[in-house]
Formats: structure tokens, C-alpha cells, sequence
DNA sequence: CAGTGGTCTAGACCACCAA
DNA sequence: TGGTGGTCTAGACCACTGG
């Protein structure tokens, strides 16, 4: 049963992406739309707010909904201005954190080859920052090389919480896909992640098993995981070597009020509505 | 104006990061929460989308709504295990991507001191790919170099509309914040923002501006940043000092039906229903 | 099976933008 | 000032979760 929202925003979505609709055209009003698929009003906003939150369109209070441009994905070129040192030269692979993705999954959609295996693996109890997020006992911390077309590209640091720890231990080393596997075993399903992205220079092990120089730039990303019922799963600390991935990222001034945002910027320091 | 669902929103926020509705505490049900702030069930389902929205609850067709465990901003303890190479020592402050802030509104919101300045400056024509991105004529390079605490942590390269370059042109060298500049100037909001981060080795340039070794780690953030029409502003290539910043995003499994993306990864490679 | 969240309707009023 | 999106109501039915 798809939902009938749904169908509208991928009409709309498919209007975009073909260029049928251009960037900075305007979206019919909603009174239009509504009447066009023949849904009260309520459901065409449904629609609409599911392409906002994709960044296709932005909207504002008064205005017509406006259709924002869109960069080619994993094709975003060099912004940098010629002063700017050798960049990486072919556009990466981009990755979105729109929702939550395993490797595995990311890869499979862009239809990439890859691979995977544990390095290592062992038992060991948590310590205090650990029993803090993952919950006490004895977690499981694993090890693993991941590859894109062949090429070592990724090391993964996981520590699992104890009461996952035995269906991890249960995988093959080879295992394609965690995620799917755990999904598979026990039912288990990764629905939130929290994530930490910053560079670190790779250290002897990451560029022993990644292939790089001691030093060279690494793209780490701290992740920690829960199930729907908000219980935590595992915490990871993924490195990626340089020119490898890139994550992608859309956004938007202010929730949903944009205009306010930009009157809170003249007010200076001023007090801030949101302690975020 | 301020809408009834922000506050319910703002009430129920206080209450989870407050500890007074725990990390696994189910909220109240939608009917009992409408009967409580006195406001209809639609409403309710407002506020509690904010709060999905930022990460801080989760929800499923059929089940109460939970609170999710989060970290503590800032302080996202070292996820990898022992076997991991010396990391960062302190936490390094992170900035969220659930909005667009400039460098100087996520600066000022976290209370550090902060500045910047114009290192160079000047007109060109604009290649292919930026004409694209952009649109054609003159358009104006800046690149700046921002502090923290004093530090120089982040080298900006930016590349302005040509519609833009007047105002750029006009502001001070030491301009603090740029996005309240143009806006008190020409009314010019930075509405929406696409960003593609990864990690690259500084340049002789980035080296020398930021006081680092050549070839060691930087966080790289491009962005495109255009107006609520849509209109293209600004491209630029950030890099930031290894360990100064990190960016946070949190996430989710599927849009909504947060349970259907676990059925597609039964099917394995499958069809995909998103072609994005 | 009862309770809950997800979808949808058909209205209403208001704040805002552009002409 | 007219059209637009933002908020809100009071209902209804359905899909799903959990005991």
C-alpha cells in the first residue's frame, strides 16, 4: 500500500530530476496540485514537504514553491578557485546522509563491486565512555578492511553492544553485508545513527591495511547506532582513505520559518530561541 | 507569532533533555498529548515531527513513540577501540548540519571567539563549470583564513556570483561574519546550502596558512549556497585544521515507513524504489 | 484484539509576498 | 490586495504493534 503522498512527490520528483521542471521554476500552488490529482490540500503538502526535506524545492510563506538547483550527484566539480592545490582529480563517490546507509547498501544502490573482511576480532569488556552508550558487559570489538572495486578503501573500527555481540560473532569473516546479515538472523534493524565526521591523519595500521603513507588524510566518521526502540547497537569509528567517498549533505536555513533565521542575524549576539 | 506546535515541541524537547523522559521512555500517545495541551491530534503530530526530525525521537506505525539515546554535543567519546592510533586528544567542538550556519553564527551560538580575514581577493571571468553552477560573467575569488580561539582553523575558498561581487567587494577585510554583512547590506539570505566533505592532504598554501605540516589532514567542505528563489550565491572549497572541528549529522532509516526499508533488504539486489 | 501511529478529508483563519 | 503557504480543527479509516 503506497501511501498516495507518495505517488504525488515522486510525479513531482521525476519532473525535477527530468528537467521538466528547472531549476528556480516554481511549483504550481498547492490549491492547483491538489485539485490536479484530485487529494484535499493536506496531502499535496505531505508531498511537498517530502521533496523539501530532499532539497529539491525550498518554500517560504506567500511565495511560490521554487524548484533549487541541484548538483549533478557525485559530480560536484571543483570549487575551488585555481589558488586551490591539486585536488583530488576524478570526482569522488558521494555519499548521502539523508537517511541512514550501511557501506554495504551505499555501494550496492551506486552500483559499485565491493568486499569485506574481519581483520580482527575479540571479546572484551566495556569501558566506562563505552557501558555509557552501548550499555555494560562484555562488547565485541571487530575489525574490518572494506572494498570498492577491488581497491582497500575503508577500515572499520565496531564495537557492538554484549547482546548483539553473539549473532555478530556468528557471521562469516567475509560477510558482504552486517546489516543485512544481523537483519536476516535476529530481526535486528539499524534505525538511527548519530555521526562525527572529521579528517585524522592515518596511523601504522590504517595505512598498513589501506595502503597509504603513514600521515596521509583520512575521512573518519563516528557512528553510533540504535534500534527503533532507541537501544543502542553498536559504535564505530570508519576511516576512509582520501579521494575514496565523500558524504553529501543538504540543508536548509531554520526549520521551517526561514525568514526568521535571517531577522535573528541582525539582532547581533541576541538571545538565541533554540539552546541546540 | 509563535506556532502552538513549536511550543509543544519546545515543552517535550525540555522534558528529554532534561532527563525528565529518559533515552528508551516512550512518550505519551498522540490522542492523550492532544487532550493534555488541549490542541487537535494534527497538531500534536507537528510538534512531534520537529522533534523525529532532529533526531531526538523515533517512530513506528503501531508502537508508542520512543526518546533516542544522544550523545552529548561535543563530547562524542572516542569510538574506536584500543587498536586504534592516537586520536585527537580533546573532543573537538562539532558542528551540526541540521542547518545552514555560517562559520561565524556556529562560532558565536558555541561562545568561542572567533575572526577572520581577507588574504586575497580578485575578479575573473568564470570557467565552464562554474558558469553552470553559478551563472556566467565576472565572478569574484576570495580567499579568506578564519580563526578560533586565536587559531587559524579553517582556509575558505570562495567563489561569488557575479550578482554578488559588488557587495562582497564593499565589506571590510576583516568582515566577520559575511552572511550578516550581505544581509544588512542587500537583504541577500543564504537559504539553502548542498555540501560534499571528504578529506584531503593541505596544499603548500593551506600549510602555510594554517600552520601545519604540508600533506597532513585536512576536512574539506564544498558547498553551494543559493537564495530562497534558488538563485546560486556563493561555491567554495573549506578546509579545515585537522581536530578543530567536526561536523554531526543524525539519521534515519527510511523516510517515514521506517520498517519497509528492512523488507527491501531481504530481496537483496532487488528493484529500488528510490532511483535517487 | 485494543491501542497506536500513518494517511486523508474538508473545511477555516492567518501571515506573508508580490504586484 | 489577491494569492500563497503556514497553522489548526474534527472528524474518518487503515496498517501495524504488542500483549
Amino acid at each position: 500500500m503506497v501511501a498516495r503522498y507518495e505517488l504525488i512527490a515522486d510525479d513531482l520528483r521525476e519532473g525535477i530530476l527530468s528537467g521538466a521542471r528547472p531549476a528556480g521554476s516554481q511549483l504550481p500552488s498547492e490549491a492547483e496540485l491538489a485539485g490536479r490529482y484530485g487529494v484535499a490540500r493536506g496531502t499535496v503538502r505531505q508531498a511537498v514537504a517530502v521533496l523539501a526535506a530532499e532539497g529539491l524545492v525550498g518554500s517560504r510563506q506567500g511565495a511560490r514553491r521554487v524548484v533549487l538547483p541541484s548538483t549533478v550527484p557525485g559530480t560536484m566539480p571543483d570549487a575551488a578557485p585555481s589558488a586551490a592545490p591539486g585536488g583530488t582529480p576524478g570526482a569522488a563517490r558521494s555519499q548521502s546522509f539523508a537517511e541512514l546507509h550501511s557501506f554495504a547498501q551505499w555501494a550496492r544502490a551506486g552500483g559499485h563491486r565491493f568486499g569485506g573482511r574481519v581483520i580482527e576480532q575479540r571479546r572484551r569488556r566495556a569501558g566506562a565512555a563505552e557501558a555509557a552508550r552501548l550499555g555494560g558487559g562484555e562488547v565485541l570489538e571487530v575489525l574490518r578492511l572494506r572494498t570498492l572495486e577491488g581497491e582497500p578503501v575503508l577500515v572499520e573500527r565496531t564495537v557492538y553492544a554484549a547482546w548483539v555481540a553473539p549473532a555478530v560473532e556468528a557471521l562469516p569473516a567475509d560477510c558482504e553485508s552486517v546489516t543485512q546479515a544481523l537483519y536476516d538472523a535476529i530481526g535486528l534493524v539499524f534505525a538511527y545513527g548519530e555521526h562525527l565526521i572529521d579528517a585524522v591523519a592515518a596511523g601504522s595500521q590504517d595505512a598498513r591495511l589501506l595502503g597509504v603513507r603513514r600521515g596521509s588524510p583520512l575521512l573518519r566518521q563516528r557512528r553510533t547506532t540504535t534500534t527503533h526502540e532507541g537501544r543502542p547497537v553498536e559504535s564505530s569509528d570508519d576511516r576512509y582513505r582520501a579521494g575514496s567517498v565523500a558524504f553529501s549533505i543538504r540543508n536548509s536555513i531554520g526549520a521551517n520559518p526561514l525568514a526568521r533565521q535571517a531577522l535573528d542575524l541582525r539582532s547581533g549576539r541576541g538571545e538565541h530561541m533554540f539552546d541546540s
